[in-house]
RNA sequence: GUGAGAAUACCCAAGUGGUCUAAGGGAGUUGCCUGCAAAGCAAUCAGUCGGGAGUUCGAAUCUCUUUUCUCACUCCA
């Protein structure tokens, strides 16, 4: 097994991952909100985690990945204040608040496709967990972390602390300083402190989501949802919770503090942060307007856009940087990535269909094996240092120079000898396709190829080449096409 | 204001005490290859890591200071 290093949020420090059952994770992504499509920012959170699962399967690990899908309980505007923002799109669109979750789940499971990020192995909804929900909260007042007040229930953050809770111990914040902060602001109302943060709502007569439970009708707060599933599936302590950078307070924040609440026990052991990705220096977010939605960078229609983006290429952009750094999107940034994306995957091309050719003629370059080894090694070593991606592609890079010397005859297999090529060729495959999640995009574009070729068979007929036009049909037929030679003009047609 | 970070070549971006005479990609320049290209290969491309001071035998990396920027504290991945 590799020695993998996680920067713990909690901690703020690299640690040496150890799972808390040696050959098995736990993992947690907080998902999306589907109230609205997801942006290109969001798909960089997802990326990070998929190659953070990616790579524990790969080296060996069975994981559990749990990524939710909230689709209730998120609130617009000032924390437990404001409407439910699936309730608000669901008034808006004139739908029923579950089409609004169908719709945009539906979106996010195709973005997700398309950057081919993997699906996780449970993906539950915080609708499906209601019971779960309530279920904690009422242990939360039994305990006396909770209490009731009109219908709704707050997590009590000064109690919590008493009894031993560190609420601000992830994100850095003393809860003096909050408190101190937060005292003058209004509409505390129904709150003992300002800071308490709602467990369950109680419905407004116009609110459309809305369950039964012991205080009433309701619906449950944003933070418990996470809290309930992914101890659910996981366990009360499991490995690793990743998600954004921006969740991290108040969102984790609150998790801790209901987990730990609730059982006793420190829910995570290893937090993960990807960080955001910015557009001028500027957060991408929807309320600030400077978000693509990942179909307009495919498409190349927004804007900020010099040239449409294939989604690989924004994948391979994303990766070239380290999760824990801010990354700029800019055109020349991206025009730079669709270059090297496509240098990578042609030395995929090559690689996949090289084989090892001895050669009694030639000795083994010892110098060339241990190159390559350490290359390779280069690539496990970026990846161990917490999921260094950027290191891991130039070495890759370094790879592919010695498959394009191959390919070029500048060196021979023979010379690397079976062994190294062989592995060469495992670790370059492997690298690119299971860990990075990277794969071809062929130009699927037969209308245009097909139009040239066309153009191509009229020049042949007009010079009469028939053992040339009988190539060009042939060429059609292969690929399931006809050439249709009327009087009218040509054209092709699918082969019926 | 409080908390968390960032500043590395023309652009993107690794590197967080010696292996740094600072990865890798893009752009540029030169050569090889080519009928010409493209692709590829080779060579070149930061005397230096925002500015200043300090610690150290040794600093891009640690400390202090200063400037600029971002994020969070309000819905956000």
């Amino acid at each position: 097994m590799q020695a993998f290093k996680i920067y713990n949020t909690l901690s703020r420090e690299k640690e040496l991952f150890q799972p808390i059952n040696a050959k098995h994770v736990g993992m947690y992504v907080c998902g999306p909100t589907v109230y609205n499509n997801v942006h290109l920012g969001n798909v960089r959170t997802f990326t990070t985690f998929d190659i953070l699962y990616r790579y524990l399967t790969h080296i060996g690990y069975k994981v559990r990945y749990v990524r939710n899908i909230t689709d209730v309980g998120h609130l617009v505007g000032d924390g437990d204040e404001g409407e439910d923002k699936i309730g608000k799109m669901a008034k808006l669109e004139q739908l029923e608040p579950m089409e609004i979750v169908q719709r945009y789940t539906n979106d996010f499971h195709d973005v997700m496709q398309q950057f081919n990020n993997l699906p996780p192995s449970i993906e539950p909804t915080a609708t499906g967990h209601i019971v779960e929900q309530i279920e904690t909260t009422q242990k939360l007042i039994d305990k006396g972390l909770a209490y009731e007040s009109n219908g709704s229930v707050y997590f009590d953050i000064e109690a919590y602390n008493r009894g031993g809770g560190e609420y601000g111990k992830l994100s850095g914040r003393i809860l003096e300083d909050l408190l101190t902060e937060t005292r003058d602001l209004d509409g505390v109302g129904e709150k003992r402190n300002p800071l308490d943060f709602a467990l369950w709502k109680k419905a407004a007569p116009e609110h459309l989501m809305r369950w039964n439970s012991p205080w009433g009708q309701g619906f449950p707060g944003w933070h418990l949802e996470c809290t309930c599933m992914s101890t659910k599936y996981l366990g009360d302590n499991f490995d690793i919770h990743g998600g954004g950078m921006d969740l991290k307070f108040p969102h984790h924040e609150c998790e801790i503090a209901q987990g730990k609440g609730s059982t006793g026990v420190d829910p995570v052991r290893y937090w993960m942060h990807s960080n955001m990705l910015t557009v001028n220096g500027q957060k991408m977010s929807k309320s600030l307007g400077n978000s693509f939605l990942p179909a307009e960078l495919i498409a190349g229609n927004h804007p900020l856009l010099e040239q449409a983006y294939s989604p690989m290429t924004a994948r391979f952009f994303m990766l070239q940087s380290q999760y824990r750094s801010t990354l700029d999107f800019s055109n020349d940034a991206l025009k730079a990535s669709q270059k090297g994306y496509k240098r990578m995957i042609n030395g995929l091309r090559i690689i996949k269909k090289m084989d090892y050719l001895p050669n009694p003629e030639q000795e083994i370059d010892p110098k060339q094996a241990e190159e390559i080894e350490k290359t390779i090694q280069g690539c496990y070593d970026g990846m161990n240092d917490d999921l260094n991606t950027a290191v891991t592609i130039a070495n890759l890079f370094n790879l592919l120079k010695k498959i394009n010397q191959l390919y070029m005859n500048q060196l021979s297999t023979a010379q690397l000898g079976e062994e190294a090529f062989n592995l060469l060729k495992k670790e370059y495959i492997a690298m690119i396709e299971n860990v990075l999640g990277l794969k071809e995009e062929l130009a699927t574009d037969v209308a245009s190829m097909a139009s040239g070729m066309l153009a191509l068979y009229k020049e042949y007929k007009e010079a009469k080449q028939y053992d040339k036009v009988d190539q060009v049909r042939t060429y059609f037929k292969a690929n399931g096409l006809v050439i249709k030679d009327m009087k009218t003009g040509i054209d092709w047609a699918y082969e019926e």
